[in-house]
DNA sequence: AGAAAGCAAGTCCTCAGACAACCTGACAGG
DNA sequence: CCTGTCAGGTTGTCTGAGGACTTGCTTTCT
């Protein structure tokens, strides 16, 4: 069992998707250009056919490239991003929050003006499960708020929304828990800020976009204003 | 004979690709499982061997599947955490745009707030470019003016709001590209939408956070109601 | 002359067959 | 038991072919 040494020289699609992703990394290749066709590759490459396809599938799989039939293959991004997870833990946790807060002011409109009965009755099941939460612990606490922001989320139908709420809502349960354990925000609010968040579901409720948005945003304000003040 | 069948209603390896998925994320093929051989697959899938091999390279890209020479193609996770890019490629562009907007409308009322000197040349000299492009191709045309919304963006100070805005752009551009190219927009639109880029400019020029969101609403509402057409 | 219809070249998509490189398990001999 | 050999099966790669689609040019008509 030596796997020592280029044993094998390593499989020629490998070789192939390198020296593809390099032209585009290395900037021969902008975004937005045809790149050569299949037989050209093959031949400059010195490979087959099937093997330029699989490397060129590699790369569109990763989003670098992406192949239009009759029109040739072509160049749509220069490199992979890197993960929000890491984005997110770099930033400070007041862009972070006020990003949140855009998304969701917005998110709390459309929410008024999608909403179906399913919706109504999970925000009504968050809405409790929050008012109970503010018995128990602080973690316990914030995954019920951020449980019941994202049903709001959730009730505006749009997946890719949905989505980016979810990524956000790690780097918020942290900076949250901070918040509230530093500030003790729970002793010296014993309503938990439930007035709020009742009139904001109460507005998606009645479908009122104006309202809904008016009460997301003074919600997300305050604590805003208190993450700011840290 | 059959004219008018489903002639292609998508690439034969995206099909394959899928149907393979499935078997994975149900549970059929568990973690650590040798699948069935390519010419065991192409003959229950009723494709080449090819097809089945650039599906099989998709799954490995996406990190589930893994094949060795002369031993087989094994299962080695059965979920995938999906990078921004490929959820934005498959997403609907209704969606990917409206998130799109109310991002943009929330960043240009703090643009209006927060911009600088640099932001207001920046801001002039995006402007001028979209303008000057509007003799360009379409391409061309698409980038000047996704650099104007990211120069708005960028007034806005936030660093996670701009990479969120940078995330946006390639599907952006995609998207726009086929709709501009698909309805000759700018062909019976002269302008090119010129004033009501103007009006966001001079909005968050002059600090005027209302003006500047409602500029930037309208703006992207026109071009989101085009795309829903589509 | 300008516009619309049609043609042809180029490109990706898919298939089929073939051979090489490689892994695995069975089997015979020590 | 250990070892070397072998046969079968699997992936890796190449080639040739034809179909489907896009694009630009050409032809034809108004």
């Amino acid at each position: 069992m030596s796997s020592l040494g280029p044993l094998r020289p390593s499989p020629l699609v490998e070789q192939a998707t390198n020296h593809l992703r390099e032209q585009i990394t290395e900037g021969h290749w902008p975004v937005g250009m045809r790149i050569p066709g299949e037989t050209t590759l093959a031949r400059t490459l010195g490979v087959g056919r099937s093997t330029v396809r699989e490397a060129v599938r590699t790369l569109a799989t990763l989003g670098l490239l992406r192949s239009r039939q009759g029109a040739g293959v072509f160049v749509i991004a220069d490199r992979v991003t890197e993960g929000w997870p890491t984005r997110l833990r770099r930033a400070a946790i007041t862009d972070v929050y006020e990003v949140r807060m855009l998304i969701e002011v917005q998110a709390a409109r459309l929410a008024a003006r999608r909403r179906t009965d399913e919706d109504l009755s999970a925000l009504d099941a968050a809405l409790t499960a929050r008012r109970a939460a503010g018995a128990g612990g602080d973690a316990e606490f914030v995954d019920a708020d951020i449980a019941l922001h994202r049903a709001v989320v959730v009730a505006a139908h749009n997946p890719v929304l949905t989505d980016l709420f979810g990524e956000f809502a790690p780097a918020l349960r942290q900076g949250l828990i901070d918040l509230v354990e530093l500030f003790g925000l729970r002793r010296e609010d014993p309503d938990h800020g439930d007035a709020t968040h009742d009139a904001l579901v109460r507005a998606v409720v009645a479908g009122d976009a104006e309202s809904a948005g008016r009460a997301a945003q003074t919600e997300l304000e305050a604590t805003l204003a208190r993450l700011r003040a840290a």
